[in-house]
DNA sequence: TAATATTGCCTAAGAAATTAGGTAAAACTT
DNA sequence: AAGTTTTACCTAATTTCTTAGGCAATATTA
């Protein structure tokens, strides 16, 4: 899969916070901050539509965009890519590292590991 | 902290894999595929010591560069994005994810687990 | 229906990132 | 020492990304 630019990446937050998608309308409403110019959000809904993370519905009048990658599937390339340029490919080393930096707790991640399986047993 | 552009981080990788840094000759030696220009790899290395993420050394006759960022610190800030743009920056949601994904099974966590715990009683 | 607003598309200007040429000084080679 | 290679720095061409103007068609409003 190709990478989203930021600007990409800030029209495609919007798409994936409408769910469905939405109307150029719902798309410059969600765009709260730094609210990009019309035509900016136009030419970067056409981009998106080139580069495959877009469909277009109703292509005649009004078109309705909704997004073709979704945010997991997206999030989850940028985590390998991390995965793989910084800890050798492996999560575990990904997860073991967080710990260690104290960006969470040994608690947390026996807290996590019970609710996975207790769902597991479901 | 600043984020590397894909050519940047290209030779940030070559100086972190050579660990204390390394002289032009070496870093050239180290970027095995797609090997960019010389004055390329120059005019990054400049472009990395003005972004504060590269030192010099013997700042006169033949530069040694190194790294001011470290590879963790760096892989800390990109995996921090990925938490606050995909999962309501809880670093547990992407541990969950993961497992989900069958990128990492219920197994790698508790062993994991184990190899934490053992390692905070020491 | 005439005026106003919204939309879609084409185009291009401006900014940022990438690549490398030109040149000179120092360092090695023979 | 003359020729070759390596290095550093300045500069700029190229490419990619970002932003938005111009304009026509449709929709909305007065």
């Amino acid at each position: 899969m190709k990478k989203l630019t930021a600007a990409e990446e800030q029209i495609m937050q919007t798409l994936w916070s409408l769910g469905e998608g939405g109307f150029m309308k719902d798309i410059l409403e969600h765009l709260s901050d730094t609210k990009p110019h019309y035509n900016t959000v136009g030419t970067l809904l056409k981009i998106l539509v080139e580069k495959k993370f877009v469909g277009i519905k109703n292509p005649n009048r009004n078109n309705f965009y909704y997004p073709l990658v979704s945010k997991e599937e997206y999030s989850a390339t940028g985590i390998k890519a991390i995965a793989e340029n910084y800890f050798q490919g492996s999560y575990t080393n990904v997860v073991s590292f967080l710990v260690d930096k104290k960006e969470m707790s040994i608690e947390d991640l026996e807290f996590l590991l019970n609710q996975l399986k207790k769902k597991g047993n479901e």
